[in-house]
DNA sequence: ATCCAGTATAATGTTTTCGTGATAATACGA
DNA sequence: TCGTATTATCACGAAAACATTATACTGGAT
């Protein structure tokens, strides 16, 4: 439970989607990720090494570039998943709603 | 993508998560959940609050109790999947170790 | 009207998390 | 060897998230 609440932790994060979301494609280096998101490289380097961390991506240096990939793609399913009960609950707050006004 | 993280975020600590857990059998009031999750009623209710309105929760009076019960019970699904996913990235922080050792 | 149980909120202090700017570390080419 | 491009890390400040304690609010019973 801990350990779970940690891993959605990682996908808690705007800026950590959009890094994921550029690397859907395949694999990138972390200057690619950073014109694909228009975020800092500094800010890139760090999401990119909690992501590591997380086991969700995948490092391997070339030379003096170093390639960053996801891991299980099966994250994206999970990804999609959460957008599909995003929905869901946003139904709710309707419902919600009427039942107050 | 900004909603997605938020989304994310709900279920990004330990404690609410309990007590989603705890929900998972059906309609408890505040203190049932209070019991089964051994947390303090403030935190409970403060919990119980931000799932009510992230839409994940539905709230329910009941006379002087209030009971609550998740909405679309597809949460679950969303948990058991992160749960898989989870697994899979200890997987990969194994290999990333062995590239290390 | 009062008291009590159940629930919600407010105020507060602590800890995390995020982003930035500057700097280090590394590999490569001239 | 020196300079440059790429990536990682450090130090810092700001903002957000959490838990706790105390207090308010509500409905029902006496």
């Amino acid at each position: 439970m801990e350990a779970l609440a940690e891993y959605f932790k990682v996908f808690s994060e705007p800026n950590r989607l959009a890094v994921l979301e550029a690397l859907r494609q395949g694999s990138l280096n972390v200057t690619a990720v950073v014109e694909a998101t228009g975020l800092s490289q500094a800010l890139v380097s760090k999401h990119l090494k909690l992501l590591t961390i997380a086991g969700v991506v995948r490092r391997r240096p070339e030379g003096s570039l170093v390639y960053y990939q996801v891991f299980d793609r099966g994250v994206f399913r999970l990804l999609a998943l959460a957008e599909k009960q995003l929905q869901a609950s946003r139904q709710q707050q309707l419902t919600a709603l009427q039942s107050v006004l």
